[in-house]
Parts: structure tokens; sequence; C-alpha cells
DNA sequence: CCGGCTCGTCCGGAATATTGGATACTAATC
DNA sequence: GATTAGTATCCAATATTCCGGACGAGCCGG
């Protein structure tokens, strides 16, 4: 069934020469991308005159291009003539970092957090309209949640749920509720937009969120924000415990969740 | 003169809405710009289903798009399915601040350092196959040298110069040289180019670089590299001096230079 | 003031990317 | 195993970008 190996029946002839990259898509793309990495690799701001010898790319063209590449952003006018790359590849960049170090630096601070509460440790973030669960390490006593590591849970039925929607306005904020808010297993979770807003706001100003049996019977979770370099929600670490340990050590959990969180939030760049 | 208003005449009557951005150049390059920047606000990893519904952009389009930035390490596969920005744009990003910070950073670095030695004090950098002075500061004893800020030399005339071509390797050295190097006002500037590359090297591995009357009569200086996150050597800064004062102080300017490039490799990432 | 140079814009024909739909493939869900 | 939903590729017509060259402006040295 179609098993032959050549997957691409296109260029069956090369034209010879020309080995540097196979040919793709738009070939715009290609060469903005060429002028990105002429631009790193000179380290330093350069003109267009040398964009078009050093590139290849015909004067009209280069210029359309590095036109429309300034409008965005992505390129900009350096001080003494000349252009460099652009405050919006600054901005992508971090986004990236704070990407990857949410998870390389995020499964260690969840470990460590499991390590010193014992309990069930978390750590989400937002995929659209519903949390994701990123990170998971099992306390000493592992509690039967709903949430696996990769599953999805309506916002309005954890304590992480509510951090990860608090930098939306109210508008969006209620239609994304619109969209997801389900009952919950107990029935206990809020499934009132306004009141989940409300509460929404309180948690995220006191900088931490709780929550009890409202999602497991006889459970309930700490949870606190973790802030990216531009002072977004980018994700929540919670603990997970019974009831009754919940209650016995809220003061410390509270404190130690936060902490977790400030913690990640600094690798993030987060202030 | 054409001081008209009218910028580009195309498009007379916009067909109203879509006033976002005005048109400009490539679509498929304003389009690759929108999925960044749909990325960035999203601040993780989406599908190329999203891509499509969000932006607007037809399937097949998005798809060959999609692979056009991957393959140059744009975009990448984020772990669990989906995609995101990819590391090139964290390099980019760096790049980025690296320069701003340069000029930033290094002008505060620069007056500093010529208040704590009295001697005149240049941040360089290369541009092309020759030396650009980006930054000076005049010492208590200004010294009549060839090197005005914004004006370029050929790099065999500095101590400087040896730093900045020290990351390339024999072979682009010696093209770069054979088109840069020249006499030097006073004819005491290496230009053999063997000879050359053998003292670049030396000064690269000893960290610090020191020349004496081959541009100035009765003057030389000393120079130290800065080192970005990369490893790179992106700037040097180098403190010059009449030949007696150098002779005297000797060590302590020497290791004032150098605690300077270090202090602002470090503002820049170098470690 | 002139010629030579680079920077920047503009235009119509030619080359090429874009498009929508058909078509597999994969992975869940029933 | 069948069904659905989503992912990914291919194709040919066409709408768009791209190209080369012409043109104007500024700048320099003579």
């Amino acid at each position: 069934m179609t098993q032959d190996g050549k997957r691409r029946p296109r260029a069956a002839a090369a034209p010879l020469s020309s080995a540097t990259d196979d040919v793709g898509g738009s070939r715009s793309v290609r060469r903005a991308l060429e002028i990105f990495e002429f631009l790193l690799q000179l380290g330093g701001p350069t003109t267009i005159g040398e964009i078009v010898s050093a590139l290849q790319i015909p004067k009209s063209t280069a210029y359309e291009l590095v036109r429309t590449l300034s409008d965005s952003g992505y390129l900009e006018p350096s001080r003494r003539g000349g252009i460099f790359l652009g405050r919006k590849l600054f901005e992508l960049g971090m986004a990236y970092r704070a990407q990857v170090d949410l998870l390389r630096d995020g499964s260690q601070i969840v470990e460590d957090l499991r390590d010193t509460c014992g309990e069930t440790v978390q750590l989400s973030v937002l995929e659209n309209d519903m949390m994701l669960v990123l990170l998971k390490e099992e306390g000493s006593h592992p509690i039967r949640i709903i949430s696996r590591v990769g599953s999805r849970v309506p916002v309005n039925w954890a304590a992480s749920g509510r951090l990860l929607v608090s930098d939306l306005d109210d508008g969006a904020l209620t239609s994304l509720l619109e969209k997801s808010v389900r009952q919950s297993p107990t029935g206990r979770a809020l499934t009132d937009i306004p009141k989940f807003i409300q509460q929404v706001r309180k948690f995220r100003k006191q900088g931490y969120a709780s929550e009890l049996n409202e999602t497991n019977e006889h459970a309930g979770c700490v949870a606190a924000p973790v802030i990216d370099g531009s002072g977004r929600c980018v994700a929540a670490i919670s603990i997970v415990a019974p009831e009754h340990r919940l209650k016995q050590n809220r003061e410390a959990l509270t404190r130690q969740v936060r902490e977790a969180a400030a913690m990640l939030s600094k690798r993030l760049g987060g202030r």
C-alpha cells in the first residue's frame, strides 16, 4: 500500500549545484530567514546594500522584504545607519526560553516541593480553554485524582485553574468560561460565572488559591501562580492533599507552594 | 523634494476593514510573522490546525509555511505534539539584546574605566573587515590618535583589532586580512599575515592584547575582549596612553581593562 | 557643475507561490 | 472493526510576488 520509500517525488532531476538546502515553500520567507541569519552571524548592524550583495537578493525585493520585517518590529534601524534585528525577536526569544525552562526547571522544582511537603504536586498550564497538567509528582500517599499528566480538566475544577485564567479581562474570561465550565464529579465546583470571576480576582490578588472537595471527595489543593517576565501567569503549581492533612497544615503548605512558584517565576525572568 | 504625504500610491481605495496593518510586501512573510505572534501571544505550543483557524490561512499554505520555518529552527515540535517557537528565535533574541546592551552598558563601563585610569578609553567592534570605534571617552591627557568615534581602522593597527578577529579560523582570518591589512602611519604595525595570525592566537589565549608605537609615535594601548553569551568576541575595550605612562603602569592598566571587559561580558550573558 | 557612486522607489512582464479540494494516514472512540 | 476527527501530502489553475531595469535623490571628490 504505497509503501514506496520515495517521499517527495518532486525534483526528480536536481539541476545540480545549489545543494545548500533543498527548496521548500515560499521563497520570500526563506529569504527573510536568511536575512535574520546574516544579521546573527554578523553580530551587528548592516545595510540593505550589503544584504543584497551577500544574499544575492534583487534590490527591489530586498527593500520590500526589509520594509515588511521592519514594519512589524523584526528589524529595526540602528543608531548609526543600517539595520539590525528588532525587539520583536527578543520577545520571541524570551518566550521560547520561558517555555523550555518551564519544563526543565519546573520538573526539578516540582520534585523538590514534593520531597518537602510529601504530598502530590502538579504543574499546570492553560491550553485553549482547559487546564493541562504538564508535570506531576506523586506524594507518599498517592490520592486518586482525576488529573493524570497530559489530562485536560475544566478550569473551574481546580485551584490552579483559577490562577491560570486570571490574566484575562472579564469579557475574555466570561466567554472562555461559557465554553469550558463543567459540573465537577462532586458537584461542588463553582459553575456560576460571575461568582467564579470574583473568586479568580481574589485569588490572583492574594497570590495563591485553594479548593476543597470541589473535584475530589475528601481532598483539596492549594496553588500558586508562576509569573513570567511579562507579568503573565504562564503556569501554576499546586499541592493536592487529603482533606485532613490539608486542614492540618494549611499554612505550611500554602507557604511552600508559594515559595516554589516564586522560585520558578524567577527562573523564567519573572522578577 | 517629493514631499507629498502619500507614501504608497497603491491601494488608493482600501477595501475597508483589515485596517490592522497596511499591506506591504510578501504575503507569506507577513503570515510567517503572524504565526510567530500567535505563538507569542499564546505562550505555549499549538497545532497547525489551530493556526489555520485562528489566522485564516489555507491548510496547505500553513503546512508549507510551518515546514519552511521548522526546517530552519524557527519553529520546533513540542514534546507533547504541537509546535512552538524554535531555538533559532532564542539565538536571534539574544543577539538583539547583546547589541542593545553593548551600547547601553558599554558607555557606562567605558566612562567608569576612563575615570579609574585617567586615560583615553575606547570600545570597538568588528564591522566587515575593519575595526569600528563605537564609543570613546577622552582621558585627562588626550592623545592625538587616528581613531575618532565612528572611524574605521584596519584591524592590524590596533590591539583591539587583534582580539576582534580572534574568533575566525585561519582561513577566514587570512582572507579578511588580505583585504584589510594596511601599512600603519608609523609603519610599525605588523603586515605579515602569518605572524599577525600567530599574535592573534596568543592574545586571545592570554585574554588581553597590547601594542606600542604601531599606529602612533610615542603611544600604545592595552585591550581586552568582550565575550557574549555564545563565546564570541563581539567587542573590545582598549586603553590608549602615551608611551611613558603605558610602560610605567602596564600591570595596573592591563588589570583594569580586563576587569572592565569582563564586567561588560557578564552583562551580555557571557559568563 | 559635472561625473560617479550608493541609496531608495517604481513599474509591467514573467516566474512562482498560493489555493481548495482530493486523498491518505494516524489515533482515538464506539 | 468501524467511525470520526484531526493530521499531513499532493496536484493543477491562478493570483500574487518577484525581477530587472529605469529613474530620482543625495553625496562626494574633482
